[in-house]
DNA sequence: TCCTATTTCTAAATCGATATAGCCTCTACT
DNA sequence: AGTAGAGGCTATATCGATTTAGAAATAGGA
């Protein structure tokens, strides 16, 4: 590699051509002889050529760049890493770089989308904490810019998704607990007006009236609520309910404060009580005493949102990638 | 705001200055009089205007990107992305953006470093997993380059970095386990090449002198191991040396594999033995049996490592900044 | 009064890439 | 032979900001 990075003007000058004409070889424009396309590519390959980014974003606003939108407080655990890195790998070799633009909980979750949209700052934007009818996906839509949502909304049908199966987990938790004999269920959900909670909550009532057996809900609490209040609401509904024999949880950090809770009321886990959480992360299997699990696919669906939101940028025409991981036990 | 985005140009119009002058008031030049500054800026905030990133970094070179280069599958709880918030969080509110450059362990850690010094795709750079001598560090170095280390090289004192005092984590988690009376002491240590291996080793060994008690060192083991792998390791260790009543562990998800053989083997936690970890994150209290945690500060990390980035862009000739994180207990 | 400084601003060039328009040079057809 | 059309390139303008050089206007000094 020469010392200077080399531009078109560069390769120009070697190949005695003009700058137009070698970012329209390169660019594998019609109106560009074959043989010159070949000679044009070689020298580049040489040269170790790469498009300035700056340069091209200048010119065509396209800035190479899909920006992960994240809310930070959510999912204490490692979820957030995991999605990250998938993403990452999936954009190696790409030309999109990943940009990740956090916000907090307490700020209008529409801000940081309307920040890129208007700095363009992004070819695309990918996000989670996804409500049936978003804001950030209306205001998208309005506007023509490429998204993908890890969740389903209303419009799930005309836009690109990732979802895990929420109904499925729902109902794969209520019916091992059933299979481990347990007759007293509560689910404990994130508020309903987050679309997976309403799936959840479908997959296991369904589950739940085929059992013949009750499921109550305990509404409202995620991964966000601190930890003293998931365990205050969960010993609150035991108190309220102590024939309860089984949890369904949403979160991995809610599991485990309802393990918590359980534990100082004298409650033997595995013996006469289950609980049981998405797997996000292996490490869960490593908590004693040992809740049940389902398995959620991060990887696969950091992959995928990669996927779609490329597809979204560059084929626009094509019908939204729309992938769902549905768990099996 | 107006339909279209404004730039100097539009600024310029409605003022009837020249362009170059509007960018002159705005970036506070000594040649433009102080009643244009004042009549520019006032116009420029009603506008809304916002320099365009790509127009900038084409003619300056600045990026204003602080890319983070993380190793992905490095620390498997949550920890990393406590990190990316609070470095968002610092950020936020500066003209900086935040990029995150994961790359695989398989990976030559070089590569990404090359790429963004070599593609100038941001203005400074934040690494961890540091090594005594890390060539990055030295790359960096010679290139003057504006970088921050999390964890500390052999030439620390000469670059800006924030640590967590392992000298100090490895002489509490001995001194912690002394109190409770355990005298056979384990820790179980990343490979001596990290720096922060070595930090933990002498702290424990001196407070293990200090007590009169035994400190062994089970080598080279980290979170990146498989959880199988650690458990073989300790149980290999517990077998040659069964009179093992305390254990030292590096990271989280080490401690958790450690607990789970000493569960498998019988061992009763906080009654024949205890483990002590570093709590990175708030759920390690809620494992069962509890272990005893020494408390990381990765909040304050983040912030201070944005901070010193920052600076070292801004402000190359000042003293660069250091800090360190010394855990209490 | 004339000339030199100073202050304050403008003109032009530039960063790297691409879009648009247009110019040659052949070929092909009437 | 004359001309239209296609193929293959080049010239020029442009995205938005900043740097450099220089110009106009004002002030100060001899």
């Amino acid at each position: 590699m020469s010392p200077v990075k080399p531009t078109l003007k560069t390769i120009a000058e070697i190949s005695g051509l003009a700058v137009p004409t070698v970012s329209r070889a390169l660019n594998d424009a019609p109106d560009i002889g074959a043989r010159t396309k070949i000679l044009v590519r070689k020298i580049a390959d040489e040269l170790g050529y790469v498009p300035n980014r700056a340069g091209v974003r200048l010119r065509t606003g396209r800035t190479n760049v899909i920006s992960l939108v994240l809310s930070t407080e959510h999912d204490m655990m490692n979820h957030t890493a995991r999605l990250i890195s998938a993403i990452a790998g999936e954009m190696q070799g790409t030309s999109f770089h990943m940009n990740i633009t956090p916000y907090f909980p307490s700020d209008d979750p529409m801000k940081p989308i309307r920040y890129i949209v208007e700095t363009r700052s992004a070819d695309a934007v990918i996000m989670n904490q996804i409500l049936p009818e978003d804001p950030r996906v209306a205001y998208l839509r309005e506007r023509n810019f490429p998204f993908v949502t890890h969740g389903r909304t209303r419009w799930a049908d005309s836009h690109p998704y990732f979802d895990f199966d929420n109904t499925a987990f729902g109902r794969i938790g209520v019916e091992k607990l059933v299979m481990r004999g347990r007759r007293n269920i509560v689910m404990i959900s994130p508020p309903r007006n987050q679309n997976y909670a309403q799936n959840m909550i479908d997959g296991g009532t369904g589950a739940a009236r085929a059992a013949g057996c009750s499921m109550r809900v305990m509404q409202g609490t995620t991964s966000d609520n601190r930890n003293e209040d998931i365990q205050l609401g969960v010993a609150r509904h035991l108190a309220e309910f102590p024939e309860t024999d089984g949890i369904v949880c949403s979160a991995t950090a809610v599991a485990m404060a309802a393990v918590a809770t359980l534990e100082s009321l004298q409650h033997r886990l595995g013996e006469d009580v289950d609980v049981i959480a998405k797997e996000a992360v292996p490490f869960l299997t490593l908590f004693r005493p040992q809740m049940l699990t389902v398995h959620e696919d991060v990887a696969r669906a950091g992959q995928f949102l990669a996927q779609a939101a490329i597809q979204a940028v560059r084929h626009p025409e094509k019908p939204p990638l729309q992938g769902l991981d549905v768990p099996t036990g």
